[in-house]
DNA sequence: CTCTTGACACCTAGGTGCGAACTT
DNA sequence: AAGTTCGCACCTAGGTGTCAAGAG
């Protein structure tokens, strides 16, 4: 019982976090050495990693002031091929991970903008989209069912110097979250992730039923 | 009958229109004087102009290559206010205009930005709203109901020379379209512009009847 | 009388999981 | 059996004019 169906969006909001201390090697605060970034909606993040899985992602947090490119790509955790087990109510390794070409990066769609158009605003890649659709001509991100994905976030800065390639090793900072690993399905297996969905999601209040907080946090069988 | 009822959206979209020419005292791209604006939707604004008024502004083409600030005004028409006159079908002078303060200002939630982010896509106004209270905390255009509107379009170029007062009266420009005047009202009063709001805007398609076209270039009393 | 307000039904647009039908 | 697809009912969110009721 993993993730949200493939072709689900997925979220990330970059609020400036002011924070100077750490960059490396005298770097401007323009660089990316001072940038932090942080999940948002933690507990619930919490919680369904605790039932094995998940799905949207929600940051916050960071630095500039000047120009950034901001972006997204995927991982695959391990190199297996995965099956829901529904008598034992677990996941079990059924192989080694089909091969596929590395993931894509998505570019958040407001890429380029400078550090002050970041900071505007919460930032959203709800235009970011998942599928398993190997021919996928849409832009969504590619990612194969009953494998298991480690979303990574990105911070680019875009350097302006004649001779930027020498910078390019500390011009950028990756960021990923534990917590946010999920695993891909094309439909949901364990019963307790969809219920923590249909909990925690508005659009989808139609299949809540009455006291939806007990299965909530629900740590049964 | 005019203009849409008060607290209505107002859309601008301002994509780029590459045009050096006639640029001012040989300034640079990045400062207003090449920059070019053009009205979209251009059949739709004269068919509501015909019949003497109307409401949502889209417009298209701009310049930049540096900071620029995108706003909007609404300068009252004539000092006159008006009432309509159902059995004659027309607007009559009902006297002087009431007094208001002068228009607000509403700066694109964007501004400021580079002249590269404005060209990226598409810009819209659609978060300006149109409201008769005069107490309004929302940041509202306040328009008096019964009087006659002609929506203006600016774009200022954030100079970022420490003597830019200096360059104050050649860094911004200002866009109006006769065809764009409007009543404003509170509710609608010329029943062929609710006719015609009915059969172009895909909101209102509870309301249409059948054969809408012949409704829309309806030219009769 | 003239004008304004607010509840309402009806749309667009699109995010949910459900469950039957389908493929392998 | 295991996994995938797609139409569906049900939501959120908010843009339309209508109409009855109200204010001045």
């Amino acid at each position: 019982m993993e993730g949200p169906p493939l072709s689900h969006s997925c979220e990330l909001s970059l609020p400036f976090c002011a924070d100077g201390a750490g960059s490396p090697t005298g770097a401007k605060a323009h660089q990316v050495g001072g940038v932090r970034v942080q999940l948002e909606m933690h507990t619930l993040w919490q919680q369904f990693d605790q039932l094995g899985t998940e799905m949207i992602v929600q940051i916050s947090g960071m630095d500039p002031t000047a120009e950034y490119v901001l972006l997204m790509d995927f991982l695959i955790v391990d190199d297996k091929r995965y099956r829901y087990a529904f008598h034992s109510s677990s996941w079990l390794v059924t192989g080694r991970a089909d091969v596929v070409a590395p993931s894509r990066m998505h570019f958040h769609p407001d890429s380029p903008a400078c550090g002050a158009q970041w900071m505007k605003q919460t930032v959203s890649f709800d235009t970011l989209k998942l599928t398993n659709n190997l021919l996928d001509d849409n832009g969504h991100m590619i990612l194969n069912s009953m494998h298991r994905y480690q979303p990574r976030f990105h911070v680019v800065y875009v350097d302006p110097a004649p001779d930027s390639h020498l910078n390019a090793y500390r011009n950028f900072c990756s960021f990923s979250f534990p917590e946010t690993r999920f695993m891909a399905v094309t439909a949901y297996q364990n019963h307790r992730i969809t219920q923590l969905k249909i909990a925690s999601n508005p659009f989808a209040k139609g299949f809540r039923t009455t006291d939806p907080q007990n299965r909530v946090g629900y740590s049964g069988p």
